[in-house]
DNA sequence: ACAAAAGTGTTAGACCTACACCCATGG
DNA sequence: CCATGGGTGTAGGTCTAACACTTTTGT
C-alpha cells in the first residue's frame, strides 16, 4: 500500500482528520443498502415478471420484486444473483445494473433504505419455476397484469420495462429470451410483443440478417400445420468481432 | 397506511417475521453509502474534470472526485448537489446518476463503502472556482491529463466520459457546456473535441439546424478577425415539444 | 490586399419503407 | 384441397456523405 506512507507531521495530519472524519460517519451512517431485480421472461407469447410474495396467504395481494438486503464483504452483483437464487431458483442469463433508487427517503417506510436495482433476462429453458423454497412464493405475471407491488417497486419495474424497449433497438438482447435454437418468426413476435407495435415482417428479417450475427442451423422446426421453420441461433462471438470493427446493431423503428 | 392493518395470526406472524429480518439486517449490515460527481466542463477549447484534493500539502498527487457520505434522511441526488457545493461551490446545471460501483468490497481500503456515481455538466459561466473553502482545493483537469485519483475514481471517471460521448449523439446536453448563446463553430468544436474526431461543418450545420431547436438570436459575434458569426440559443421549449410528438434527436455520425 | 473565420448547395449512393404472392406442410 | 404459417424482391423516397468557394471582418 504504497499511498499509505506518511511523509510529514502534516501529513499525519491530514490523515488523521480524514480517518476521524470516517468514523463518525460509521457511526451516524444509518442506511441500508438492497439490490431488487426486474427479470423478465417472454413465455406464452407473453412478456412476463418473476414477482414473490410471502407464503403466508395474509399480506393478501401485495406482491415484490425479488431483492433484499446487501450483506457484509458482499458485492452488489453478488447479491442480486444470491437473492434471485434463494427466492426464485433461476439465475439470470443477462443481469445488468438499471439505476439505484434513493432519493425518496421514506421508500421504505421502516428505515431508510437504497435499492440498487438490476434488469435481467432468463431464456425460456428456466422459465418453469422450482416448488417453492423459503417463506416466499415466486410466479409470473404478464406485464400488464401486474398487481400492486411493495414500496417504489413499481415504478423500477417501469423504468426496467422502458429500458427492455430501448435497448431491444440497439442491443442484441431479444436473443435471451428465446430458445438457443429458434425460428425466426419467434424473433418478431417477440419485438412485436415487447415494442407493442406491428413490424413489417420483410424488412425485419433482411434487418437483421444483414447483421451476420445470426447462424442458420440448418435445422427445421415443424409444429402443427404450415410450413416448417429453419432455425437459427445468434453468434456472438461474430457480433463481438463486428463491435470490434465499428459495428452498431440498431434498429430503426421509430 | 392501509397496508398495515392487520388482518390475522398468521399475518402478525409473517409481519413479525419480515421485521426481525430487518432488525437483523440493521443491526448486522455494516455498508456505507457515499456519492461522487463527475463533472464536466468545457474550458479553453477543451473538455475538463473538477477534482479535489486535500489542502495539505501532504497527500501529494492523490486527488479525487467531489463526493462524500450520505447523511441521514438525505436523498441521493440531495446528497451529491451538496457535496459539490460544498467541496467546489458549484452547481451543476445537468446532472444524472450514472453508476453504482459496488462490486470490489474493498474500494475504499478503510471499509466496505459503495459510491453512487453521478455525471454532471455545467457551463462556463460558472467555470470559475471560489477561493477555497474547507479543507479541500478544487481544480480543473484536461481529460487527457487526468492525475492518480483516490480509490476506483479512474473508472468511474472513464465511465463518465464515454457515458459523455455516447450521449452527445442522442440527446441535446451539449449546449450545457457552452455559454447561453453561442457561434455555431463553438457547439462544432465542442463535438470534435469530445468525440476526438472531425466533422464535416457544413453536415453537421445542416443536421443541427434540421432539428429547429436552436433559435438565432439575430445578434453577432465578433472576435478578432474573421467574420463575425450568428449567435444561436437552445430552445428547451421546442425540444420537449418535439419530444413529445415522437421527436428524437440523434447524430449518427459513427 | 491578405489573413482569418463564417457561411452556403449539389450530387451520388445508401438505406428505409411500403407492399403481395408463392411455398411447404398437416389435416 | 384447404388452412396455416414461412419465405421472398422491388421501386420510390429520404437521408447521408463527400466535396470547395464566397462573404465579412481585422490588420
Amino acid at each position: 500500500m504504497p499511498n499509505y506512507f506518511i511523509e510529514s507531521a502534516d501529513e499525519a495530519y491530514s490523515r488523521l482528520a480524514w480517518v476521524a472524519y470516517f468514523c463518525l460517519m460509521s457511526i451516524s451512517q444509518n442506511i441500508k443498502v438492497a439490490v431488487d431485480a426486474v427479470v423478465f421472461g417472454y413465455v406464452n407469447k407473453q412478456l412476463q415478471i418473476l414477482l414473490i410474495h410471502p407464503k403466508s396467504e395474509a399480506s393478501k395481494d401485495i406482491w415484490a420484486l425479488p431483492g433484499g438486503f446487501v450483506r457484509d464483504q458482499e458485492g452488489l452483483s453478488a447479491a442480486v444473483k444470491r437473492e434471485l437464487e434463494e427466492e426464485t431458483g433461476v439465475q439470470a442469463d443477462y443481469l445488468e445494473q438499471l439505476y439505484t433508487f434513493g432519493d425518496q427517503v421514506n421508500r421504505d417506510p421502516r428505515a431508510q433504505v437504497i435499492s440498487v436495482a438490476y434488469f435481467g433476462l432468463i431464456n425460456p429453458e428456466q422459465v418453469e419455476l422450482e416448488a417453492n423454497t423459503d417463506a416466499q412464493y415466486a410466479a409470473w405475471f404478464p406485464i400488464n397484469q401486474i398487481p400492486d407491488l411493495r414500496f417504489d417497486h413499481k415504478k423500477i419495474l417501469q423504468m426496467a420495462h422502458k429500458r427492455l424497449q430501448s435497448k431491444l433497438l440497439y442491443q442484441p438482447i431479444g436473443f435471451e429470451l428465446l430458445h438457443r435454437e429458434f425460428p425466426f418468426s419467434d424473433l418478431e413476435t417477440l419485438y412485436q410483443t415487447i415494442l407493442g407495435k406491428k413490424l413489417d415482417r420483410r424488412n425485419f428479417r433482411k434487418k437483421i440478417l444483414s447483421f451476420q450475427i445470426l447462424d442458420d442451423t440448418g435445422k427445421k422446426q415443424k409444429i402443427g400445420s404450415g410450413r416448417p421453420a429453419q432455425l437459427f441461433r445468434f453468434n456472438e462471438l461474430k457480433y463481438k468481432e463486428l463491435l470490434n470493427k465499428g459495428f452498431h446493431f440498431d434498429i430503426q423503428f421509430a
